[in-house]
DNA sequence: AAAGATTGAGTATTCAATCTTA
DNA sequence: TAAGATTGAATACTCAATCTTT
């Protein structure tokens, strides 16, 4: 069974059999499925009213626990967007009602961002189907090929964090 | 040693001890690698004065071999955009000389899209740094464990696509 | 009616500049 | 000066509608 990158792969060593793409084994299938489980995600987020922005911010507060707050900068750290994205995300979650924007007390440059009722209600229930529909799109690998995958992309993100 | 991801897992399961996130454990991985990796190459891809929507197009023109040539509808299918982000980048890419489109003779609808002769030398300069940028970012994980998570990838891949 | 390709409106991002407070 | 956060211009995408040819 062959999948897109084979064809891709092999295409390349008739075409430029003095390159070694061995790399694009890897890295190429990498972008793949991040982009197939992103759109597949994307639809279950839909069905929440809901998009991956929205779910990353709602979710980064949330796991963060009591009183589910955080800053700007620290939902920026934990994302992998700009402070401009975070901002206009903001924007967006607190014109729905589903975050709360506050000053900080202690410091007059800083920014408590909150999660509603709403918006806790709201990520509450669209995790489990969120992570239904990632146990589905795993579904073709057993625990323990999963198990490894996992172990290998750790090792790989350690070295590129 | 531990990554970002370890961390979500953590929170989560203080959080939501309720709820099974190890699916997240492989899907959260897989996406901030890809992003990641992504970041990386398109410093790359700058440095020829190119961004990654260019040379996904220019390198499907190549690897496809002579005449380096295909329909706007093929290259949407090798590509994971619509078939309008295809149109759109074909614009920037003809305005600039690296492809030009041409009427297809045996059908009236159709378009040829061929790499012109600088478009080719472009992205057979680029190749070899852009895979020297993969190499470097896959530079953690031995020749053994890169064919691991390879085949792991793609036996994903084979049931996604 | 269908296939191939393009267009334009709407959207979410990046980047650099800006504003406020420490 | 620096830190925290926001703003607005520019960019590349998606989606749905459209145009041409078969």
């Amino acid at each position: 069974m062959t999948d897109h990158v084979d064809g891709v792969l092999d295409q390349w060593a008739h075409e430029r059999p003095d390159l070694d793409v061995s790399p694009m084994a890897v890295a190429g299938r990498v972008s793949r499925v991040a982009r197939l489980f992103a759109a597949e995600t994307a639809r279950t987020f839909s069905a929440h009213g809901l998009d991956h922005a929205s779910f990353d911010v709602l979710a980064t507060l949330r796991r963060a626990g009591p009183p589910y707050a955080l800053s700007p900068t620290a939902l920026t750290r934990s994302s992998m967007v700009t402070s401009g994205a975070i901002s206009q995300r903001l924007d967006r979650l607190e014109a729905r009602g589903l975050v709360v924007r506050r000053p900080r007390p202690t410091d007059g440059r800083g920014t408590d961002v909150a999660l509603t009722d709403e918006g806790r209600a709201l990520v509450d229930r669209a995790l489990p189907d969120h992570l239904a529909t990632q146990e589905r799109l795993l579904a073709a690998l057993s625990g323990e090929q999963r198990g490894e995958l996992a172990a290998l992309l750790r090792e790989l993100l350690v070295s590129l964090e």
